[in-house]
DNA sequence: ATAGCCTTGATT
DNA sequence: AATCAAGGCTAT
């Protein structure tokens, strides 16, 4: 996340969506009578006039969004004094005009949940003036305009299009920002709409969160360690339309694009389409290469042919960001008027799909699948943040517009807007992989290569997890893993077995591109070279990305149920 | 410790 | 000069 992308450069999330996060996200207005639309209109100006965390009376906005006076104090001195709470039941206490003061734990998770930043709590005590959140709030305040102008003149079977924030429950600190900057609603409207900044700050939820990162949380969030052991139940979090998860034993890849248009290149096909081909010439020693020297396993004929089965897994990006928003704002829609999901949680859960669609990836490659499933695990849990990051990387270079970065749900959110709302962490992710994107455009990436430098990250052999410690760290993705995939087998996953048969694939893919440029690009001399450059800048850029997303977690900052929290899991524990 | 009211001061 | 969000004060 940025996170890629997620990272948001989360998070990015992006924008931030000043309205009312709550009501914006996803909202579906529309199937209700005028009755009830009368009731939807008033408690919608309830919410509006009710504080986030406790529902008493709104007094104005208060680090970071509209809450009541009370509210604001209690989070003040929570931050100011560096309180450290702890909830006496399950850390999920009701959360009322009433009940408020019974669990300073809960209200200041509640406050934390909905938005309310801790960056806005002064360190010096300097009284009066505005802080650096000043545009937000009339950001915010602009958003709630039109939004209630769009309401009163929306047709009713329209899905509201706010955008939405995604903070995370916690707290996050830069990630969130950008991640959050997802708009809320995801609808069509917000797409392409740079400045999605609405929700965010919502009083409603939206958070904004953005990074936290000096001091303020610390201390303040006693680390939650979300392990619930769902995992295995319904794989929250994930696209529940999958059918398949990662890993499973039906052969047939899930399908995104059941209902897809063929014409797309991007088309994903089922393994069972392009397995019989593919595996025979995946698999199949380059003995038939004419052209090729007995040393080299790729020959020139080959590579054409290769890439174009390397292709075949890719999928089309429209179908992913229907299916992703579709999956947020199915989220969004499920959960409670102070509940919904801030900008940090929206781009973790964005990062999360997307992680998931690349295990998928993974798994219904044909090189991927001749490795023995404990080396794919391996493989997976060492490069999975790269690829999140590379992934990222290519829809900006795709998609992105100037100055603006391509959530997978297709919308837009602009740097700026991030960069002024995340903390240092996320601001440096983020510009890090924007001035990565803007050398990546310059060498003009294309598809091909890019599924090339995919293949390399994740045929990486380099380094692995080793022995016991790894076992143990590994116990929850291990067995999320074997959950999905139906494997029961592989608890000792260490580093790579068969090293050789990784370092031969990456060698082979890494031939098909040198060879590929080379053939399209003879303009260009050192397009390979310079591809291959930017390797371990994505390389650090997921590092930076992992330390931060495990430092959100340790805050309690990351939704629950994650595959991307289990794999943090793994390599942090 | 809470929360209502007051003071402050950069921004508009 | 008016705003208004941040910190301060203080009765409860």
């Amino acid at each position: 996340m940025d996170l890629p992308g997620y990272h948001l450069q989360q998070h990015q999330p992006l924008v931030h969506h000043p309205g009312n996060y709550q009501e914006d996200l996803i909202n579906l207005e529309g199937s209700s009578t005028s009755q009830e639309q009368k009731t939807e209109a008033e408690s919608r100006l309830d919410s509006e006039d009710s504080c986030p965390v406790c529902g008493d009376k709104v007094s104005g906005y208060h680090y970071g969004l509209l809450t009541c006076e009370s509210c604001k104090g209690f989070f003040k001195r929570s931050v100011q004094n560096n309180k450290h709470y702890t909830c006496a039941e399950q850390q999920r206490c009701p959360m009322s005009l009433s009940q408020r003061k019974r669990c300073p734990f809960c209200r200041f998770q509640k406050c934390l949940a909905v938005g309310m930043k801790k960056e806005a709590v002064r360190a010096d005590r300097m009284r009066g003036g505005r802080n650096k959140f000043g545009p937000l709030y009339r950001r915010d305040r602009q958003m709630k305009q039109q939004k209630v102008y769009h309401q009163s003149n929306t047709d009713p079977y329209r899905i509201k299009v706010e955008t939405g924030q995604i903070h995370g429950p916690h707290a996050l600190n830069d990630l969130q920002v950008v991640t959050s900057c997802i708009s809320h609603p995801l609808t069509s409207e917000a797409v392409n709409q740079p400045h999605m900044y609405t929700s965010c700050m919502g009083q409603s939820s939206e958070p904004m969160s953005l990074d936290c990162t000096v001091n303020t949380n610390r201390g303040l969030t006693p680390p939650s360690l979300p392990y619930p052991g769902l995992y295995h139940c319904t794989f929250p979090g994930h696209p529940e339309e999958k059918l398949e998860v990662p890993f499973g034993y039906s052969p047939v890849p899930v399908n995104y694009t059941v209902d897809s248009t063929p014409n797309s290149s991007f088309t994903p096909r089922s393994t069972l389409e392009s397995s019989p081909s593919s595996t025979k010439s995946l698999t199949t020693p380059v003995s038939q290469a004419p052209t090729q020297t007995p040393t080299n396993p790729l020959s020139s004929a080959l590579t054409p042919n290769f890439l174009s089965q390397l292709l075949e897994g890719e999928q089309d990006e429209s179908q992913l960001n229907a299916k992703v928003l579709a999956s947020l704002q199915r989220e969004q829609a499920n959960r409670g008027k102070h509940d919904r999901l801030n900008t940090f949680s929206i781009m973790c859960k964005m990062a999360d799909q997307t992680l998931f669609c690349l295990v998928e990836w993974a798994r219904n490659s044909s090189l991927f699948k001749e490795l023995m499933v404990e080396d794919q695990m391996v493989l997976l849990q060492s490069c999975w943040s790269e690829l999140l990051v590379l992934d990222h990387l290519c829809r900006q270079v795709t998609y992105g517009k100037e100055g603006c970065i391509y959530l997978v749900t297709g919308q837009q959110i602009e740097v700026s807007t991030i960069i002024s709302q995340a903390g240092v962490t996320l601001s440096s992710l983020v510009s890090r992989t924007q001035d990565l994107v803007t050398k990546l455009k310059a060498l003009h990436l294309d598809r091909h290569e890019f599924v090339c430098l995919k293949y390399l990250v994740l045929f990486n052999p380099g380094e692995q997890f080793s022995s016991k410690t790894h076992i143990q760290c590994s116990f929850c993705s291990t067995l999320i893993m074997f959950v999905l995939c139906g494997f029961f087998s592989a608890l000792d996953v260490k580093s790579v077995h068969n090293r050789r048969q990784v370092e031969q694939t990456q060698e082979r893919v890494n031939r098909a591109l040198m060879e590929y440029t080379q053939q399209n690009h003879p303009g260009h001399c050192d397009k390979f070279g310079q591809l291959l450059l930017r390797l371990p800048e994505v390389r650090s850029i997921s590092l930076q990305i992992e330390d931060y997303l495990y430092q959100r977690h340790l805050q309690g900052d990351l939704p629950c149920n994650s595959l991307l929290t289990e794999m943090l899991h793994t390599k942090h524990s």
